[in-house]
Parts: C-alpha cells; structure tokens; sequence
DNA sequence: GCCATAACATACAGAACAGTCTGTTTGTAA
DNA sequence: TTACAAACAGACTGTTCTGTATGTTATGGC
C-alpha cells in the first residue's frame, strides 16, 4: 500500500508560508535589479508568478509588503552574520577579521544595496521609517557586538572596537553606494586597506 | 527723460535662464523633501509656478530633466567649495580644516541629501548613470586636490591626504544616509572626532 | 510694421499604478 | 459530510504618470 505523501496537500500554513516567501524573494530581487522607484505591486507579483488576489490577501497594502521586505533583508544579514560566528566559536575575533567578513558580506551579492535603497528612501517615506530604524538599530548592535568579542586593545591603540566597527560600517555603506556607478573596486580595496591600516 | 528699465521686457535669454533656474530649484526641493521615487514632473511643474508646457519645452523628456538636476546639484556643491577655497587663497589649509569642512558642507542643508537619492538611483537608471558618474568624479576630484593642497605630511604619518580626504567623503556619505533614519546626530560627530584622530 | 521662431499654455492619449470588489477554490474543524 | 473561513483569482475604479499635439503669446531680425 503506498503511503500518501505529505506535501501533496499542503496544510494553511504551509501555503501562506510559501506564498509570502516568494511575494518577498521577488520583492528583494527586483529592488535590487530595478531600483526602489521602479518597485511595484504589480511587477512583483508577475515575478513572483502570483495573482494580485493572493498578493492583496497576504499584504493588504504596498506599504505592509515594503515593511517586510525590509525585515526580510536584515534578517538575511544577521542569518550571514550568525553562521560566520558561529564557525569562530570558542576563539576569539581578531578585530582585522571583523573588519574583512564586513567587506566580503558588503560586497558579495546584493543585500547591501538593497539596504541602502530603504535607507534613502525611508528618510521621506514616514510610513517606512519606524520599521527600518529599528531593523537598522539592531543590525548595528549586533555589528558592534562583533567588535566588543575581540581580544582587549592594548598600548596606545585602545580606542572601542565597537566604535571602530561602527566607523567601517558607515565607511562601508558609502562605497557600495559608489560601487553602483563607478566600477573600480580595485582603488575601493586599496583604500579600504589604508583604512584598516590606520584603525589597527 | 527716463531711461527704460531693462528688466521690463527680459531678453529670451533671461525668460529661459529663469524658467530653466525655477524648474530646477523646484526638482531639488522635491527631490530632498519627498525623494526621488515621489518627484514627477507634475508635481515639479506645480511647485515650480510652471506650466508643463513650459517644461516640456525647456526639458522635452523626465530624463533630461532630472539630468539637468544632478549637474545642478554638483555645481552649488563645488561653488559652496570653491567659496571657501577663495577665503583661504594664500595660506595653506591644514588637513583637520579640510576634515571639518567636509563635515559642515555634509550636514547643513540637504544637498548631499539629494545627492544620495541620486546616486542610489543611478545604479539601475542607466539613463542617469553616464551624468551621474562624470559629475560625481569631478567632484571627487576636487574635494582630492583639497587635500593635496595641505601643508605635507611629515613622520611616521606620510598617508596620501587626498587619500584620507577620499575616504572621509565615503564616511560621511554613509553617515547622511543614517541622519536620513536615526536622529543622533551627537553619536555621529563623536565617531568622526574619533575617525580625525586616526588619520591625522 | 512683419514674420519666423522661440516661449509658453492647455488638452488629450495611453499606460501603469494601488486599492477594492466579487467570485472561486481549498483547507479545517465541528 | 457539512459549514465556515482562509487562500487565491481576476476584473474594475479612480488616480497619476509621461509624452505629444495643438493653440496662443512674446521676442528679435529684417
């Protein structure tokens, strides 16, 4: 007798799941190759391959579906920045590491620019705001938690970590802007290098 | 006898500069107080006193227009520039003046605002992209010769200032995307005292 | 003064937009 | 199985958008 597979009915949940899942995967793949101006209800849900019935449903208005998203980008971001951890466990960060897996999670794929998208725009769009204040506010405590789990600064280099942590986000954050028009990362690299040079 | 005021009948010279100055005063105010996806050309129009016939006949297309407004943008950045540049004619700047010019220049009014909406939009406008660039590279390259024009640097502290310039700008536009959300500016200006007293 | 042309004004066309509505299918608990 | 609610689909509405086409007024060379 064959056993009926599970999923050949999916339960509610699953679906809603599913369905929100992929509503946000378009969503985040079409600010990132279109831009948060061209962002739409109706081009996300051709890509998502969903009708508007479904979309509505889910997400009653454009700005719930926005909200999401943003949550969505940073949770993929601590998602990175957990894993890395947890690889370190035990040892201790050297504070040079920090600064090199933000470069690398700065610059491999599309997450970063994807953020600073909301962020500019949520500086005019009070419905957005809230939201991404206080995603970004953890994001950051969590980056500076990064720099406080180094081993202590001694000698005359004692500043914070975590306030160095924080320099580089910022530092970071406007060279992927740059990085959106002007191609050569090779002088970005150099540059950030100089960065580190100074900071260590 | 009276002598005919010029100004009673403008030249068509002066009726274009005018027109061409309102409608592009008008697209940055909008530009900085509802952001870049929210500014259309009506709403331009409206702001402006302007008829859209008028705009579409000094601006045939939205492209142009906005093109118009990234050169605009750049320019008052660099005249605020060279404003200063002229009151220190002679003497050398010291690097830390340069540092904290960047600073004001940063944070008083919204240029740098609209500034950052354009540079994000850019990435997946590639209309905008090619203006974008070539003004954003003169800029930057005028804000590095600000640097070279310091007294050099002697001990231990020889970095390239234009160098250090180049990476401050880079802070600083990631630190006006954050004013943009968080609202501690106090925080901030801590950070960049710290960041000067790395690279000076 | 005259006429070509630039400067401006208004109306319209076609598309895209967000949101609401009604109807259909599917899961679930009684 | 039946009744109900959630999940989904598609159509419709009113608005806003950019671009264009047509008409009117002002300027400047002759």
């Amino acid at each position: 007798m064959i056993e009926a597979v599970q999923t050949e009915r999916p339960t509610q949940e699953q679906r809603t799941d599913a369905m929100r899942a992929r509503l946000l995967e378009a969503t985040l793949d079409l600010i990132a190759e279109e831009g948060w101006a061209q962002t739409s209800t109706q081009k996300i849900c051709k890509r998502a391959g969903v009708s508007r019935g479904a979309q509505t449903h889910h997400f009653p208005t454009k700005d719930s579906l926005l909200i999401a998203a943003v949550r969505e980008i940073v949770a993929r971001y601590q998602r990175d920045l957990d894993t890395v951890a947890d690889d370190k466990n035990g040892d201790d960060w050297r504070l040079e590491q920090v600064f090199d897996f933000l470069w690398d999670a700065c610059f491999e794929g599309n997450l970063l620019n994807c953020w600073m998208q909301v962020m500019v725009a949520a500086r005019t769009d009070k419905a957005l705001q809230p939201a991404v204040r206080e995603t970004d506010s953890t994001a950051l405590a969590a980056m500076r938690a990064l720099g406080d789990k180094c081993e202590p600064r001694t000698g005359s280099r004692k500043t914070c970590a975590a306030d160095l942590v924080e320099l580089t986000v910022y530092l970071l954050r406007g060279m992927v802007v740059q990085s959106g028009v002007h191609p050569d990362q090779e002088e970005r690299h150099r540059l950030f290098e100089l960065w580190k040079k100074l900071a260590l």
